[in-house]
DNA sequence: AATGAATGAGGATTCATTCAT
DNA sequence: CATGAATGAATCCTCATTCAT
């Protein structure tokens, strides 16, 4: 149920997910669903805490340990190959869901999780990264893996709205450049 | 009519937005909206021409002609300050919007006019100061209008789910360090 | 539910017959509809099954065991009789909603259901009088059915028009001699 | 337009046709509609009175003049060879009218004008043959006019809504059998 | 825990008709 | 005579949610 109401929202959207279609395609019957989640919120609420697990138990093709900058191209790479592979019909699943989220803050709460988590196995990685002085001292990991996070989702939008990998890949190769120009 | 709907739109996203609540802000009757567009869909598809259009004669806040760095970097800022004025209630309204076509083509062509104008401007940029011997050779400035772009997007997603600047800010700080050490 | 729109589709036809009609004559709330039938179509399919399985089971006027040639001459006058109490205001229901039906295949095999079982009760009735000997054997039981079952048809639908039993009466007048003539 | 709505009527119905559609399918804007007709139900009545032109002025494959055994053979055979060039999906274009017209009795006058009209002729046909001697004393012009009349119709709907000739092509042979067994 | 029936508001869309020009 | 914009009720259908069992 919360894996069948992940894929729709992943790929419509909330609102243009009905209730119904999740309760199809999980073959659950309807008051099922109100038993174990008080509403459709409540619904959206356990897919992000589930996706959440998922992701610290490495059930995600996310890569969350970075400890190269191979690892780091990588961890680009897999999205642009996900995409690839659902033929561009879907962004980030959590970025999806979050922009559908207008007026609940838990919600909201539950995805920053998720993104931080995200950024900070990218800052780990440029603090490590730093320590070994592979990058100067005024580089700030944080901001590195806020740019690294943004470029990432906002690739993934542009590269399913447009059906294409080029924004994602081009972004990709003009960052390697930059990263390049930066370390020492 | 199609004010009101880029409005409600950019607002809510295209499914959570009813005829109905259109209609209402707008003023108008129920049949007026069928007479004029054949469909929610054609709706979307006039507004999205009428974005552009605003686009193209400068009557958005976002800058379309680009020239110095300066330029650049404010062009980032305005779309931080309108978050901030608007509560990080909205991301980019193309973006919202794009995120919500699934299976209209027509309307992924639209949007990708859109994204495909901001980019030139982007490109032009990069292009005269590579011309001007500003960035090196071996920069494409198509490369770095897609990664201006693709952080823009997903600054805007990000921010407007965690109603923070930060994720912005921060994007936008690592992308001026990493562009001045690339510059000549 | 099926009950009143059956009745309502034999008064005015599919088309003419609104969803909330139906529902307001059978006094249930709108989405038990959906619930139960997924459309309109549906629903007519359902109508369609219950007249048969009424048919079958003789719980209509119609006569379905047709053993003598006062049977036969009864199986006409049923329908006048029927057409007469109902103010010559509605003709075969399965006629008028067969007649609204254009690009229903399905639909159009389960009115198929129908005429062909009231045809085979004519052709069994005429099979056993030319077994008897009643009729010569150039006779087509099935070419009698058919030809039966049309003016039938026929004769409802411009009794229905006209808003008078003559067509029908005077049709059935003629008939009853022409098939005196063919008996031996 | 008018012959817009003819055609649309009969392939369709009223109710299923809309002003919108005929107007389309005319060319014609939308308030010549209601200068010319003052409604739906007024354009209806000057498509039957146009129709009745038709007839009368011999512009319809419907035969109108009936002289021979073979013209009144012929007579039936244009309406087969009619919905067989129209693939079944249409049955008389004045019954189908006539079936979809309720309470306006207005209306169901023009249609019994064409209807009387179309018996008349057959009438006269049997009338002249009486008086030659080729049909019996006892034979009612009248009633074999609606006989025929009445399977016509019956047997253009049958066959509509079964897509096939057949109800119409045994009903026709076996007419045939009871007229030649009549005949003197 | 689980079932299927019920609820009623709201979804997009189309209708016949009229009005101002 | 002709135009196109306006009207508002009605169309079919779907929604999230709840209830009795």
């Amino acid at each position: 149920m919360i894996e069948a109401a992940l894929d729709l929202f992943h790929r419509k959207g909330i609102p243009a997910t009905s209730v119904d279609e999740i309760l199809e395609q999980a073959g659950t019957g309807k008051s099922q669903f109100y038993y174990y989640f008080k509403s459709k919120n409540g619904l959206v609420h356990h897919v992000l805490m589930h996706f959440y697990e998922m992701l610290k138990n490495n059930r995600t093709p996310a890569l969350t340990h970075i400890e190269t900058w191979d690892d780091l191209e990588r961890w680009f790479e897999v999205f642009i190959d996900y995409q690839k592979a659902v033929h561009y019909e879907r962004s980030c699943p959590i970025g999806t869901i979050g922009n559908d989220v207008f007026d609940q803050d838990l919600l909201r709460q539950d995805i920053k999780l998720i993104f931080e988590f995200t950024r900070h196995s990218l800052a780990q990685f440029f603090s490590a990264k730093k320590a070994k002085g592979e990058l100067p001292r005024s580089v700030d990991p944080q901001n590195l893996a806020h740019l690294c996070f943004t470029i990432q989702q906002g690739a993934m939008l542009v590269s399913k709205i447009e059906r294409s990998s080029e924004p994602f890949e081009r972004s990709l190769l003009q960052l390697k450049q930059l990263l390049r120009s930066l370390r020492t």
